[in-house]
RNA sequence: UGGGGUAUGGUGUAACGGUAGCACGAGUGACUCUGACUCACUUAGUCUAGGUUCAAAUCCUAGUACCCCAACCA
């Protein structure tokens, strides 16, 4: 049963002086209402209202003294408690931003709690990559003074065993808990159904011998499934998860955390709310299917304040909300595992995983992670996200952030018949003028801003040290032999074509005006090179006024190009959706058969902006992080800088990457309105 | 079949008895040295049926659809 005091859900309160006319009476300014979500409405009623009302800290009272900044404000204090049994996802990246979000809208505090206490499944690298994870999201948790002021520290749950076995033994004696001898599987048979009563031989044992039972349990005198310490509820429970829940089975199986100290362990049920509980959580954020779990979260803070006058124990709010769903993704721990395990893909952070390590190897940036989930919002209404507005958003954060350079994909050589040569009958080279980023203003308005923190400081290649972009323009070289996209020319073109086409003219961008006059074929007809001419008048790109004044010619495309002579090859990988279903195994029942084929294409003699071989670099960063036993986390993050390809797309430094030996993963594709048109007819 | 949830344009989300708004998408156009970006305009919605009310997305009644629950997982 929820506290008498627990309005059960989000109903708005009105701020006591809000003018009762609303926004809209006159001689009111013009308000804008700023609308909040349905979390938000519940702290602002917690705040507003409960015992500690009067002195504005409502319904969890105010921040104490030794709280520095925070203190008198009213508590908020949220956690993101994964369990360490997998990699975190895009949907863990939800929570994260939700739980951290509030934390700071509130002035509040933010624990990173590890919900270990399953030895079977859990794994100390699945420890360090949420750490890694969490902190490049920008869920600062650390209490170091590193990081932002938010934090209120790294807490596992089995540091609270031994506090969580004496509430159980209270219980006991409190006749609220027995030990049961029945096993898994004749528990299941005694389950009963929806109208009947599940039993149990064991439920009225005196307290003494369960008592002595849960220590013979706990000294490890029983063995792996012989007997559960069950909480003694309502068998006739309509719902199921009330019908005496186990609250610890006997599990003879070392933790990663503690060693050998325990051979029982708790269940979810029986821990999370303590965990919350120790920690002074103020709201205990969860998804939607724990909602039929929150009886039992009360219950058991409940029962062990039962009959406690005046030392009670914590009891926050749990709230739910509907988790993310995202269009040909998936977001289950155990079909991820899946595709790992059976090396569908090259690991947790193959770049086409949903996982946060996947978003960071392809490109993605903590701050397009951030938005995103601002965009999409938070309810308790079940939905699907389209990919596409993940992939808005990161596009939306590249544009205003990411060099630009000109890289050729799939190369089509052009000669410039016309170019002139030097004294030894070489092709002249010139170094034209580059804008390494035509939004630089708005960049420099950004950099001043408040930057999402990262590991080591860098949040992006642009505030990282020896940040690449060290003016608004770059030289390039140019020559007479080029390379452009394949896509780019046609021979026959269709209509609303407006690049390079025999008779055409286009610009090659930053540089000059170009026309083809005619094609080489193999023998087997396909075109080995096409053949230009340039304007000398159309330097740098812009064509000069007519003599007479009239305004000067234009062209209908831009193309990017790279001097044959001074292009690097480098190994670019094109990166297509991972599922070609939008559901993935809603068709078949098996999301296997919905894996996209064609989901990785790579491209291992693309020719690179020269200026790449030097300029991209790989990142790696190191920080320790101590959590709350003083035991030092070394963690380490990888990340590439990120560039726009022009007109391609953002591509960023993969891990692969060697000196002399550039590998880019293609970070999302550039809009593309052609194609979109192209594929329409 | 029992219990717990959720229904607003194609998608996501506001509204808290008083003008159904915003974002994304889509469409059209403008601009453009990236068919990008940007800008303008357009498009389209309260699950159904009753009821209360001067007034209903909102309150009431009855349906319908979808999601979750019978692990010694979390």
């Amino acid at each position: 049963m929820p506290d008498a005091s627990s309005p059960k859900f989000a109903r708005p309160l009105l701020a006591p002086d809000a003018p009762a006319s609303g926004p809209g009476a006159p001689g009111n300014p013009p308000e804008t209402p700023v609308s909040k979500n349905f979390l938000e409405q519940i702290i602002d009623e917690h705040i507003a209202s409960g015992p500690n009302a009067g002195a504005g800290g409502g319904r969890w009272g105010n921040w104490p003294a030794s709280e520095g900044w925070r203190a008198g404000k009213p508590r908020v204090h949220t956690r993101f408690p994964p369990e360490p049994n997998g990699y975190m996802h895009v949907g863990h990246a939800k929570s994260v931003c939700l739980n951290f979000g509030l934390a700071k809208k509130y002035d509040g505090k933010f624990n990173l709690r590890f919900d270990d206490t399953n030895p079977a499944k859990e794994e100390q690298e699945y420890v360090d990559s949420i750490i890694r994870d969490v902190i490049w999201l920008g869920g600062d948790f650390t209490t170091d003074g590193k990081g932002g002021k938010h934090g209120g520290g790294l807490f596992y749950a089995s540091d609270y065993f031994g506090k969580m076995y004496e509430w159980a033994e209270e219980l006991i004696t409190k006749g609220r808990a027995y030990v049961c001898e029945l096993s898994a599987d004749e528990v299941s048979k005694r389950r009963g159904t929806p109208t009947q009563p599940a039993t149990s031989p064991h439920r009225d044992r005196p307290i003494e011998e369960s008592l002595r039972l849960f220590r013979e349990m706990k000294a490890g005198k029983h063995p792996n499934g012989s007997m559960t310490l069950r909480a003694k509820i309502d068998l006739a429970s309509p719902n199921f998860n009330l019908r005496d829940p186990v609250m610890y089975r006997i599990l003879h199986e070392s933790h990663q955390h503690t060693g050998n100290a325990w051979c029982i362990y708790p269940m979810y049920d029986w821990a999370h709310g303590f965990e919350d509980s120790i920690e002074g959580i103020t709201h205990s954020i969860c998804t939607l299917e724990f909602e039929i779990h929150r009886p039992l979260y009360d219950w058991f803070i409940q029962s062990v304040n039962l009959g406690r006058a005046d030392n009670k124990i914590h009891h926050p709010q749990q709230i739910e909300f509907a988790r993310l769903n995202l269009t040909y993704t998936i977001t289950s721990k155990r079909k991820l595992l899946d595709l790992v395990e059976q090396k569908r893909v090259s690991g947790w952070d193959d770049p086409r995983m949903p996982t946060v390590s996947g978003m960071r190897r392809r490109g993605y940036a903590p701050e397009a992670i951030r938005n995103f989930c601002d965009d999409i919002g938070v309810t308790r209404q079940e939905s699907v996200i389209d990919f596409t507005r993940l992939e808005n958003a990161v596009r939306d954060h590249w544009n205003k952030h990411a060099p630009r350079a000109m890289c050729v994909l799939r190369p089509l050589k052009v000669v410039i018949d016309n170019w002139p040569k030097d004294a030894s009958g070489k092709p002249v080279v010139e170094h034209l003028d580059f804008v390494m980023n035509p939004e630089t203003a708005e960049r420099a308005k950004e950099a001043s801003g408040e930057r999402g923190p990262g590991i080591g400081g860098a949040a992006s290649p642009l505030t990282a040290p020896g940040s690449p972009i060290t003016s608004s323009t770059r030289k390039i070289p140019f020559t007479g032999e080029l390379f452009i996209e394949r896509d780019d020319f046609m021979e026959v073109p269709p209509k609303k074509f407006f690049r390079l086409s025999p008779g055409n003219e286009v610009r090659l961008r930053w540089a000059y005006f170009l026309k083809c006059v005619g094609v080489d074929k193999d023998a087997a007809g396909n075109i080995t090179c096409v053949h230009c001419t340039y304007d000398p008048a159309t330097k740098g790109g812009d064509a000069p006024p007519g003599p007479n004044g009239e305004p000067p010619r234009k062209v209908k495309a831009t193309l990017h190009w790279v001097s044959a002579a001074h292009a690097v090859d480098g190994e670019v990988r094109l990166f297509d959706r991972i599922f070609k279903e939008e559901e993935p195994g809603k068709r078949t029942g098996n999301y296997i058969d919905d894996l996209n084929p064609a989901s990785l294409e790579v491209i291992t003699d693309a020719k690179l902006d020269p200026y790449l071989i030097n300029a991209a670099k790989h990142h790696t960063n190191t920080r320790d992080i101590i959590d709350g036993h003083g035991r030092t986390h070394k963690i380490v993050t990888s990340n590439g800088d990120v560039y726009q390809f022009e007109r391609l797309g953002y591509f960023s430094v993969d891990a692969d990457s060697k000196p002399g030996k550039l590998v880019f993963n293609r970070t999302v594709t550039l809009k593309d309105s052609w194609a979109k048109d192209a594929a329409k007819q």
